[in-house]
RNA sequence: GCGCCUGUAGCUCAGUUGGAUAGAGCAACGGACUUCUAAUCCGUAGGUCAGAGGUUCGAAUCCUCUCAGGCGUGCCA
């Protein structure tokens, strides 16, 4: 609708501009916003205003040449207002609204879908944790950031692949092998020092037994580089395989795993480095190599080669993301920790450096997420071994609950995870709120079928929905579309949490204020197409936040 | 010291990229179930948008400074 509201005035503006009235403008400087107010219209325009200056005359005066020219133009808008300094209001015609049912039964699932991404091919990395632990909360905050997402950007016509990458090399791995192999040598009663940087969690003695069970006691006798690397490569996998089943559980699904490894298997590291060197971008400095990013925008050089030979983190990072490059990916969004943010410059400078353009790389950054039980917040450290796990929130609250409770707040802002409100099943939790409603249209759907009664597009006579809640329901699910296109163009994945919880109200509204199956046939058959076409939307919205819509709670 | 993020109702947060009288939910108070699911709805009250300047027709939004909190500032990952 506010497309069709957008094509009129950009008509009206151009014969304006022909006719000499008002001088060439900008396209993006037309904007359609929806009022504060439902009494200043369904959509208004500030376009008078923000020409006022360049056109030399009063914005009332070209609020009013626009209003005349576009109330002449369309059949679908009822009357123009001038409002304000110069605000042009735009009433649609209540009946135009309804067409929006007919959308909705002919695209159901697809409804809200729109090619805005066409051509474009997106990756979105996330979560991507070392095989080293468990998956914890701040995971599952970015999972649930980053497959909504990625539905999102697939629902707005994008081609897009989710990936994750797997930092299977490194220190960080070793470590993880002595820790076990020290669990490990604890069972069979060695006294042991456990390593100082060692992982520290209870996960590891359970690693250490399950070793234990396959090899008896014959790691004892290995020499000691063979032994970490039998419990190195048996803690990864086993680890690996339950994260991708925590994920698997919390409905996140990747198209691909990417191993850090295979970028060494296929050289893709020392080309890189023979790159950098080729284009002067590096240089020999203190034993160590180094990576002109200053030279991009970031504030000093970084290091790609440690004096002791070894790479550093950021080395096979950047080729990896060469990688990705090398995939045809015209945008690549990584989604962060917030605590990684002063990473952002040095990988900026590394897309720039490969030839690319530095817009094409997004970092999304997620901040800190925090847990509350009874009022208090509940002590975290990885170090220490004390985190809560996804999967232990996952079991607590239930996935669908856990999800939306990581997409209720903007990416940048803190989040506190309340466990006692996430497990109250009563209206104070958005979650429950959003399902009811979904399950009081199947209810409803429900008992109408038993009395023979469908949503019936040919016979429901739409007029009688142009007024009262019916119409502002209508308003509500007419758009859905722009808000998921909207999330998308500014991958904000929680805008849809807080449309569904308004799309919500709407329908507890109506509901609350008028019936639907009623004594009047002709109501009756009018109102089951629209709460057919509201359950449809509240269907597609929780499928994009991968939160299951029940027939009955 | 420098950089990034945040600061909006008692609490938790939105705010459509600079628009009109700043909005929800919870908590508080008062109402609505012979009615398709009361896990619901309606009403009342609640504000120096951290503070001070600036930019302009117009600022919660942009710029500068100050204050407060978080994070970063490794040849760690």
């Amino acid at each position: 609708m506010k497309n069709r509201i957008l094509s009129l005035l950009k008509q009206t503006m151009d014969e304006l501009v022909q006719e000499g009235f008002v001088p060439g403008y900008e396209l993006n400087t037309i904007n359609i916003t929806t009022p504060p107010n439902k009494d200043f219209g369904d959509f208004a325009s500030n376009i008078a205003m923000t020409m006022a200056a360049r056109a030399k005359k009063p914005p009332r005066d070209i609020a009013n040449a626009v209003k005349v020219k576009m109330e002449a133009l369309g059949d679908i808008i009822d009357r123009i207002d001038i409002a304000g300094p110069g605000f042009i209001n735009f009433y649609i015609k209540p009946v135009v609204w309804t067409s929006v049912l007919n959308e909705i039964h002919d695209q159901k699932e697809l409804y809200g879908t729109s090619s805005l991404g066409a051509g474009k091919k997106v990756q979105v990395e996330f979560v991507s944790a070392n095989p080293t632990g468990p998956l914890h909360i701040g995971h599952g905050r970015g999972a649930a950031v980053g497959d909504t997402l990625v539905r999102i950007l697939a629902a707005a016509g994008f081609d897009v692949e989710a990936e994750y990458y797997i930092n299977d090399v490194g220190n960080q791995m070793n470590n993880l092998g002595l820790s076990v192999l020290s669990r490990y040598r604890e069972l069979f009663g060695e006294k042991i020092t456990f390593p100082d940087q060692g992982y520290k969690g209870e996960y590891i003695k359970d690693l250490a037994t399950a070793l234990s069970k396959i090899h008896g006691e014959d790691l004892l006798r290995q020499n000691q580089s063979k032994a970490v690397e039998i419990c190195r490569e048996f803690a990864s996998r086993s680890i690996l395989e339950e994260i991708k089943s925590d994920l698997d559980t919390f409905n996140v699904s990747f198209d691909r795993f990417f191993s850090e490894s295979t970028l060494y298997e296929n050289n893709e590291v020392d080309i890189m480095l023979e790159y950098m060197k080729d284009q002067g971008l590096s240089y020999e400095d203190d034993g160590a190599l180094w990576f002109r990013t200053s030279r991009f925008g970031d504030e000093k050089d970084r290091v790609l080669r440690k004096n002791d030979g070894t790479l550093t983190y950021f080395a096979p990072d950047i080729a990896y993301h060469k990688d990705k490059l090398a995939r045809g990916f015209t945008q690549i969004i990584d989604i962060w920790g917030a605590d990684h943010h002063g990473y952002v410059p040095r990988m900026k400078a590394a897309i720039e450096a490969l030839g690319a353009d530095k817009d094409c790389f997004n970092a999304l950054l997620i901040q800190l997420v925090s847990l509350v039980r009874q009022g208090k917040p509940v002590q975290m450290s990885t170090r220490s071994g004390e985190f809560i796990t996804l999967k232990e929130i996952i079991d607590e609250v239930g996935k669908d609950v856990a999800r939306y409770f990581f997409l209720m707040r903007r990416c940048d802002s803190q989040l506190v995870f309340d466990l006692d409100l996430a497990k109250k099943k009563s209206d104070e939790n958005p979650v429950y709120y959003i399902q009811y409603a979904h399950a009081r249209i199947c209810s409803i759907l429900a008992n109408a079928s038993e009395q023979g009664m469908y949503a019936d597009m040919e016979t429901a006579d739409f007029e009688l929905l142009a007024t009262g809640e019916d119409l502002e329901l209508i308003k509500v699910i007419a758009t859905y579309p722009d808000v998921v296109a909207g999330c998308a163009a500014d991958l904000e994945p929680h805008r849809i949490a807080f449309y569904l919880l308004d799309l919500a109200t709407a329908f507890h509204r109506f509901y609350n204020k008028n019936r639907v199956l009623s004594d009047d046939g002709r109501m009756t058959k009018a109102r089951l197409v629209l709460i057919s076409a509201v359950k449809q939307v509240l269907a597609n919205a929780l499928a994009l936040m991968g939160i299951e819509a029940p027939q009955s709670m």
